[in-house]
RNA sequence: GGGCGCAUAGCUCAGGGGUAGAGCGCUACCUUGACAUGGUAGAGGUCCGUGGUUCGAAACCACGUGCGCCCA
């Protein structure tokens, strides 16, 4: 016997091992193959809920397909995370005082990977909790087991990475790119977080050179001269006053006339050394907007993404002002031998070499090592000295910070590898295009087209020591050499010049130029390591075994669906949608469904720094895996966000208690579950119906789930469960059990457990652990996440059952409702007076009568006397009630229904004697009103002769 | 500036050319042999506005208003 309240905190533990142990989990050696890979989480994350909703999606799918027979295979396991494990780590060794520079390269990595098997990767540990259904078995980290080049997972990303080398996709390249000055290396768009500061607008005059003036006439809309005055200076505004110092020009809109006298001259930048002012060109370029700000723009390439453009386009020198670190340069000659090559330089035009211009360094003397945010006070400070300082506006600004370190992110001219993620896009781009992958919902490829159409290359490198280090190898003469390994480095070299070859560091290869004292040529290691995405990038392959050409990955590529939210199409779609095709020449998945965000009940994205954030642990814990688990389903209708509030979650755990205790109802009727039960054979009107309604729920059930509305599953198991066959089904049943007839009893016996059977399986992709245990207690058989899904079938509809229990359904809720409204206590049972057909009523008196609370029925001709009326479609219920009777409030009550009535009849009267309804409308619509009006015109007589019958009084 | 989305009950949201829905909340009643983590009944709606398409629009289209998100 069940107890009373089902114990979640016991049984989701033991029923997870037990799955787990069973081998469910692992895709059957039969079966159309069912893939998904985990979108690989963070090997330092914890869980959070955009993880709870989307592995719940997952698994959903997952346990799904897999009671639908498909050999499915849930692939799990994590990225390696670079900053941030590295970061992890260094955190680790500043508790004890260490630095990770007190250790050597080699001995840091080694020691962030006796933390990753120590302590890494718990988050698997935390799916297990929310009830996934991954095989374990086939876990995968991106670096491998221990990260050693034999490991076919790092081999996989070496022979992509040379592979596109060798075609020509992957190049190394000068070019700006997301600096972090705390960890000193690039970082990718998607760690960098635009947040709106308090900042201010400078606006200082740029003198032009020589002491030239110009008429500067400012216009109104209709072309009235606003302003005119002579000047000897043009006005630029900017908020980040300590990049100027590396401006190469000036830029203004070609149709801008306030400074078309002045296009093509020289202007000074007004900070550094009097003596040694940089001139810089005015130039015209379609970036400014005339309207904002004085509508002159300084230029600096080295410094601003938008600059960056404009330098390219015209051959603008970038200068770069900062170290490492964002504080600004001190390496180099001093600045008046710095700024006369600069000036040597615009002076010869054409294209500057980056590399030379990357040596020089334009910082005043007086500048050199200070921090940016300081060199931004001096340089204001000294240009206000001057009296060059127009204004200082307060203003919003948007400024980028790196989501680990926190600080100002700052665009950096570096060295870096690249991949062409154009050339990459383009057969990405065509295969959502020609349909070989699809978006769920559809939209969605509107912001993936977007995106791939406007990519830019992706900068592949990080300047940190975990991670997959860069198989490129330096030798003399600037050449490099790409391999897979060390020996086809060395190999590569030998083929390409005499002599012998070895691996040196790079400290060592510099310091003898390449060539060491015994005549080795030398090769040294490139230091960066690829970014953490470069290898997620191939999770869809990968993890299956390739580049061998395992069983696995013949299996199971392409994988049939990725579930991700839509926060990072671009990273997770995007890129295994680029190395797929290159590096299997196919989509990785042909289904991609987007989910939404998980946010707190007032719609806000949870964030540590607001403080909103829900910890999917603490509510299973509370309320039980189960619990959260639907409540994530159940909302997560296509292109919404999903609002997690407790109650919510409280709701559904109350949901599976209650689905618990007719589960205990079951039991205690000794409803026992027959394998040899034919449904399509039941005989009873209450059991056909239930039967046909059981069908109905699978039918929607599985049709909703096999187009990822997974609300509407979710929506229609849970109404089908408690409105139907908990609110009347096995109310229906108690009489029936209670009962003599052994015929009767047995069939709704096994008629209950048989659709009590078919609510667990449909409950299981949503509510995995309540569902397994109940099957489990109630003898239903094998386990339940390995049971067949039921088939909807034909032969299980009953329309004619259906419509005569919806009649009992309504014939009792009447009466109750009219009982409640005559203030008839809860507990007593009242006489009925029955017109109408008495077979129908006879068939479900007892049902009706129990749950009427009915003391007698009698059948007569027409309502007594002093008796409450409801009318039922062509039958009127009397409950006799003289004297009890509070006639004004049943006037009232007829009379409310009576108008009700009126307006259905009304309103479809007036469809009616519309010529254009009756003429153009479908034949069926137009019939189906005839039927209506019928149906309310008898509701409308009996009502209104009970209304007379009550005047009687 | 470009793109996407949203506006339906007090709240959070489904729905979708003909008949207004759910959960939570609210009100009243109920310890009836599965369940008070429950049951019964009830109140509550200008389906954002304006135009258009249509026999018919809350739904489709356009515009407007307000809000949110992404990109620059």
């Amino acid at each position: 016997m069940l107890d009373k309240n089902y114990n979640f905190k016991e049984a989701e533990r033991r029923i997870y091992d037990a799955w787990e142990k069973s081998g469910a989990f692992k895709p059957t050696g039969e079966g159309e193959p069912f893939t998904i890979v985990i979108p690989p989480p963070n090997v330092t994350g914890n869980l959070h809920m955009g993880h709870a909703l989307n592995n719940t999606l997952q698994d959903i799918l997952s346990r799904f397909e897999r009671m639908r027979g498909k050999s499915v295979l849930w692939q799990p396991g994590t990225d390696h995370a670079g900053i941030a494990t590295q970061m992890v780590v260094e955190r680790q060794m500043a508790e004890r005082q260490e630095k990770r520079t007190d250790y050597s390269r080699e001995e840091f990595v080694k020691k962030v990977w006796e933390w990753r098997h120590e302590s890494g990767g718990q988050i698997l540990e935390q799916l297990r909790r929310l009830g996934a259904s991954c095989d374990w078995g086939r876990e995968r980290f991106t670096m491998g087991e221990d990260g050693s080049a034999d490991d076919q997972m790092v081999q996989a990303v070496m022979k992509v990475f040379v592979d596109l080398y060798n075609d020509g996709l992957i190049y190394r390249d000068k070019r700006l790119v997301n600096w972090d000055p705390i960890f000193e290396t690039a970082i990718s768009d998607l760690e960098v977080e635009n947040a709106e500061v308090d900042g201010h607008f400078w606006h200082f005059k740029y003198p032009l050179a020589g002491g030239e003036t110009y008429e500067y006439v400012e216009k109104d809309e209709d072309g009235n001269v606003t302003l005119r005055e002579r000047r000897d200076y043009i006005s630029i505004a900017t908020t980040r006053p300590e990049t100027m110092l590396g401006d190469g020009a000036v830029a203004v809109h070609p149709s801008d006339e306030r400074y078309a006298p002045i296009v093509g001259k020289l202007c000074e930048i007004p900070v550094g050394p009097k003596k040694h002012r940089r001139l810089i060109p005015i130039i015209t370029d379609d970036y400014p907007d005339p309207d904002f700000g004085s509508g002159a723009v300084k230029i600096t390439g080295g410094h601003d993404f938008n600059d960056y453009q404009v330098a390219k386009r015209n051959d603008i020198p970038m200068y770069r002002l900062m170290d490492w670190k964002a504080a600004l340069r001190a390496d180099g000659a001093p600045y008046a031998e710095q700024a006369a090559k600069a000036k040597a330089l615009v002076k010869a035009g054409g294209t500057p070499d980056a590399n030379y211009v990357d040596g020089i360094n334009l910082v005043p003397d007086e500048y050199r090592g200070l921090d940016r945010f300081e060199a931004r006070k001096k340089v204001v400070a000294d240009i206000d000295a001057e009296g060059l300082m127009i204004a200082v506006e307060d203003k919003k600004i948007m400024q980028p910070f790196g989501d680990r370190s926190n600080v100002v992110i700052e665009p950096m001219l570096t060295d870096q590898w690249f991949a062409d993620a154009e050339a990459l896009a383009k057969p990405a781009i065509e295969a959502v295009e020609q349909g070989a992958s699809r978006f769920i919902p559809e939209n969605w490829e509107k912001t993936y087209f977007q995106w791939m159409r406007n990519i830019e290359p992706w900068c592949i490198s990080r300047q940190l020591w975990w991670g997959h280090r860069i198989p490129a190898w330096y030798g003399p003469n600037n050449k490099i050499y790409v391999a897979e390994n060390e020996t086809d480095a060395i190999g590569q070299a030998e083929r390409s010049g005499p002599g012998s070859w070895r691996i040196a560091e790079r400290e060592e290869a510099l310091a003898c130029d390449f060539v060491d004292d015994e005549d080795y040529a030398l090769l040294y290691q490139d230091p960066d390591v690829l970014d953490t995405w470069f290898s997620s990038a191939l999770w869809p392959f990968s993890t299956l075994g390739w580049p061998d050409e395992s069983v696995e990955l013949e299996k199971h590529y392409p994988n049939t669906v990725l579930v991700t939210a839509f926060d990072i199409i671009f990273f997770w779609v995007a890129r295994m949608m680029m190395m797929g095709l290159y590096a299997c020449k196919e989509v990785p998945f042909p289904d991609i469904y987007i989910h939404g965000l998980v946010v707190d009940e007032h719609g806000q994205k949870m964030s540590k720094s607001k403080g909103n954030g829900v910890d999917p642990l603490d509510l299973i814990e509370k309320f039980g895996a189960d619990a959260l688990r639907f409540t994530l389903a159940v909302q997560a209708a296509q292109g919404r966000n999903v609002r997690v509030s407790e109650p919510r979650v409280e709701g559904y755990r109350n949901f599976g208690t209650k689905l618990w205790n007719a589960a205990r109802f079951c039991e205690m009727n000794e409803c026992k579950y027959d394998a040899g039960f034919d449904p399509a054979g039941a005989k009873l009107t209450l059991n056909k119906w239930i039967i046909h309604e059981a069908n109905d729920c699978t039918a929607t059930v599985t049709r909703e789930l096999e187009a990822y509305r997974f609300n509407d599953a979710a929506g229609a198991i849970y109404k089908f469960s408690w409105n139907i066959f908990c609110d009347w089904y096995l109310e229906f049943a108690k009489p029936v059990f209670q009962s003599e007839d052994e015929a009767a009893k047995s069939e709704t016996r096994a008629t209950a457990a048989w659709a009590l059977s078919q609510i667990l399986k449909l409950l299981h992709p949503f509510m995995p652990f309540v569902s397994e245990e109940l099957w489990n207690e109630l003898g239903f058989g094998d386990a339940l996440i390995t049971a067949d899904w039921l088939q909807a079938n034909d032969k299980l509809t009953s329309p004619d059952a259906a419509e005569e229990m919806n009649w009992v359904i309504d014939a009792i809720t009447q009466t109750r409702s009219v009982r409640q409204e005559m203030n008839v206590p809860a507990g007593a049972k009242i006489p009925m007076v029955y017109t109408g057909d008495a077979a129908r009523f006879t068939a479900h008196e007892n049902i009706i009568s129990r749950l009427a609370r009915l003391s007698e029925i009698k059948f007569v001709d027409s309502a007594p006397k002093g008796s409450v009326q409801i009318v039922l479609g062509e039958t009127v219920i009397a409950l006799p009630m003289e004297g009890v009777i509070d006639l004004d409030a049943e006037r009232a009550r007829l009379e409310k229904e009576i108008a009700k009535v009126s307006k259905e009849i009304d309103g479809i009267d007036k469809k009616l004697a519309n010529k254009n309804f009756v003429d153009k409308a479908p034949k069926a619509v137009v019939e189906e009103q005839h039927t209506r009006r019928a149906d309310f015109e008898v509701q409308l007589e009996k009502l209104k002769a009970a209304l007379a019958r009550l005047a009687e009084l």
